[in-house]
DNA sequence: TCTGCGCCATAACACTTGTTATTTTACCGT
DNA sequence: ACGGTAAAATAACAAGTGTTATGGCGCAGA
C-alpha cells in the first residue's frame, strides 16, 4: 500500500534527548536533531506537530532519566538526606545540561518545572525516604519536618548548582561528610 | 571637520544593560538594541567592534550593578552573613536576568564567572565583612574559616538559585530568620 | 559659503532558525 | 508487474541573526 516508516519517534526523541544531555536543550534545532538521526527534518514533523512538542517530549524523558539516576544511585551515606545530596549534586556535575533543564530553567507550563515541593512528594513515595527521615526527626523532637526538608533542599540545591558552574571542588567524602554534618546540625 | 556623533557609547551600553536587566541576556541582539536607542545598528559597531563586545561590557556593568546593590543593601540582620544573604536572595529575586548571567552562566572567559572565591576576596575588602566574621568565629574554636564560608556560600547560593525558579517563598523575616539560625549551628 | 570628513541610515549578504510545499522513492495490495 | 499511497528527501519561504557595503547628510574648518 504505502512506503515503510524507517525513522521511527523513538530514533527521534532518542537523538533529541542525547542531544541535550551532550550539548543542552539550546542546540537541539530541527537540522541538527536531523544531521544525527541521518535523515532530514520531514520525519520530525510527522512524528510531533512541532519542535515545542518534542522538546517536551525530551523534557518528559530527562524527568525519568532522574529518577532513574536517582533510584539507581549507590548508597554509601548514613542517612537518607545524605544519599539524596550526594545524588543530586552528582547529577548535577555529571549530567549538567539536564539539570539546568530540570532544576534551573522557568519553564513556560505551569505545572512543568521540578521544584521542592514536586521533590518532596516524589521522595514521600520511596522507601527509607528522606521524609520519613525528617517527620521522624519531628517527632524527636526537632524541627518541623516542612522546615527541616526546606533547609535540607536549599542546602544540596546550592552545592548542586555551584558544582554546576564549577564552583564546587569538593571531594565525595568531603560532601559525605559535609552533609551529614550539616544534618545533625539542622534538625 | 566631520559629523558631530550624536549616539555615544554610553548610550548604546545604557540600552544593552536595560535590556539584559529586563529582557535578559539572550535578547539583546543588535537590531533589537538599535530599535530601543532609536538608532540603526551602525553605531553600535562603530563603537564596539563586534556584539561579543558589547556582551563583555554589558557584563562588566552588571558586576559593578550587583556591587552597588549589594553595598546599598540595607544592614537589618544581626551579622554580616545574614546581611550578605539577605542582599543576595533578594538581588536573586528582584533582578534575576542579572543574577542569571553573573552567577549562574558558564562563560566562555576563564576569570570572567564570578564565584565563590570571588565573593570571598571581594568582601574581605569589605568593612565589618563575612570574612572577617569568619575568621573570628575560627579564633573562638570554631570551624575552619574557609569551610565556614563555604557552607555559608552553598545555602544562600542555593536560597537565590531557588528563588531565581520561583521555588522559594519564605518572607524576609523568615529568611532572616533561618539565615542567623544556620550561622548560629554551622559555625 | 563651500568642502570634505566622518557619522548615521539604508540596504544588502551570508547564515541559521522553524515550518511547509513539492518531488522523489519505496513498499504493499492487487 | 504495476499503481497507489505514504514516507522521506529536496527545496523553498519567512523571519531573525551578526556583519558589512553604500550612500546621504550634517557639521567643523577653510
Amino acid at each position: 500500500m504505502a512506503r515503510k516508516e524507517s525513522i521511527t519517534i523513538q530514533m527521534i526523541l532518542d537523538t533529541a534527548f542525547e542531544m541535550t544531555r551532550e550539548e543542552g536543550f539550546i542546540n537541539v534545532t530541527a537540522r541538527k536533531v536531523a544531521a544525527k538521526a541521518g535523515c532530514s527534518t520531514q520525519p520530525i514533523f510527522r512524528v510531533y506537530k512541532n519542535m515545542e512538542e518534542l522538546w517536551e517530549a525530551v523534557y518528559g524523558r530527562a524527568i525519568a532519566y532522574f529518577q532513574d539516576y536517582y533510584s539507581l544511585y549507590p548508597r554509601t551515606g548514613q542517612t537518607p538526606f545524605s544519599n539524596l545530596g550526594m545524588a543530586y549534586i552528582a547529577f548535577a556535575r555529571e549530567e549538567s545540561h539536564l539539570f539546568e533543564l530540570l532544576f534551573l530553567s522557568q519553564s513556560a507550563g505551569e505545572g512543568a518545572h521540578v521544584n521542592r515541593k514536586s521533590m518532596y512528594e516524589v521522595l514521600n513515595g520511596e522507601e527509607g525516604n528522606v521524609v520519613r527521615e525528617v517527620t521522624a526527626a519531628r517527632e524527636a523532637g526537632c524541627t518541623d519536618p516542612g522546615d527541616l526538608f526546606t533547609k535540607i533542599w536549599i542546602f544540596i540545591h546550592g552545592a548542586a548548582c555551584m558544582s554546576l558552574t564549577g564552583d564546587y571542588d569538593l571531594s565525595d567524602q568531603e560532601t559525605r561528610k559535609l552533609l551529614e554534618d550539616f544534618y545533625m546540625k539542622a534538625r
